[in-house]
DNA sequence: AAATTTAAAGAACAGTGTTAACCTGTGCAA
DNA sequence: TTGCACAGGTTAACACTGTTCTTTAAATTT
């Protein structure tokens, strides 16, 4: 049935463009700003419309937020490569605060908004954040590895991994929210803060340079 | 002019009935279900009539921000009696982990929404900000203590204190978020996030120590 | 050709923040 | 005492929001 196969195809498309649309939205103007009207106005369809291809707005933004994950991932896959435990773990802690920073509205989706983790916990059957679990199997990974190279001695590698993605979610939710922009502005009257985000990076490298 | 008085204290009244009834929706609903016309109907009044005695909602949300950080600095106003700077500075971690734990909405509204910040933009002259640079000089001038005591050698002061802002807000955060919750179920099948904040942060403790 | 399924849309509901226009009672000067 | 200005408060309305129920129109199946 070549026909069914056709409209089957057509379907999805039509969901695709709604994300499509949804994302264009999304990144230009602001989450605040991204309405199931104005998405539905971007691909010339009625409103009503996207609720036969996203069950309400959470879903899509859910798609949005799995779609960034799919992004992260990407970016974290050549990090893989590195042989040293240690520079990979860096690595990992750079790309994520650089993710952060270059896509601010994703990062907000993904790891500052309650929505899409309530999401879940309605949706799905109990906590099943495959996304989420996948990137911090990597992060536990690796601080595995480097507790065979003799860092971190003595530490639980799971409340390492915790804390470390405590810290650089720290740096980055304080980026995006403009908290640390206007900590800086008070404290030294400068706005440079992707320049202090790198240095007190810095600094907590050092503190793991220690644990050896 | 007694009757004079009465008024603009009658009018001071009301303007804090605003912002107890704001503050009641807010703890018990979240802010998400705090709107105007639910805060009017818990102080018996027209919607209307609280623009008179607040700009727009945010200067209601901002109002609830700072005194959010009122409270957060009457909790950390008896540590500021302990004589061991080291002992001090772990003390403000705890407090402050404490803190966004038990006041999840304050904190939400403090440090991680970003209208209020926006708010600030707009509203004042630049960067105002003047209750979070309190709490953040009573971290700094901590850490400065403990430099003296041998403590964080060869590091700058403000960026060990960015940092160390980074990495218990980053806790905070993903507590408050949900995120921190769906990683523990998915990666040790457990919800006790609770114990686990407080085991990052002792990792995170021991970082430091080894500085000196 | 008739019946049935399907996609899309229209109208409407209940809610949001916010503004302009309108009362309505009080205090004061003529 | 009358007229007036002004404060505090309310009503009605605008322009949005997410969402659902009902209806239309086209395509497919019988």
């Amino acid at each position: 049935m070549g026909i069914q196969e056709r409209k089957t195809r057509h379907k999805e498309d039509l969901r695709k463009r709604i994300l499509e649309a949804a994302k264009k939205l999304f990144v230009t103007a602001g989450y605040e700003a991204t309405s199931i009207r104005k998405i539905a106005q971007e691909i010339e369809f009625s409103p009503t419309t996207i609720y036969l291809y996203y069950k309400d707005k959470s879903d899509i933004i859910y798609a949005l937020h799995q779609e960034g994950f799919l992004m992260l991932r990407q970016d974290f896959q050549p990090l893989m490569q590195v042989e040293s435990p240690y520079e990979r773990l860096k690595a990992i802690g750079k790309c994520y605060l650089r993710f952060g920073m270059t896509h601010p509205d994703f990062y907000e989706v993904m790891f500052m908004m309650k929505d899409p983790m309530k999401y879940l916990e309605i949706h799905c059957v109990d906590g099943e954040w495959a996304e989420g679990e996948r990137v911090f199997d990597l992060l536990l990974q690796t601080i595995r590895d480097c507790q065979q190279d003799g860092y971190f001695k003595g530490l639980d590698t799971i409340e390492v991994a915790v804390q470390a993605w405590s810290s650089v979610h720290g740096l980055c939710s304080l980026y995006v929210s403009g908290h640390l922009r206007n900590m800086m502005e008070v404290v030294l009257d400068t706005n440079e803060q992707e320049a202090m985000v790198e240095k007190a990076f810095r600094v907590f490298v050092h503190y793991l340079e220690l644990t050896k």
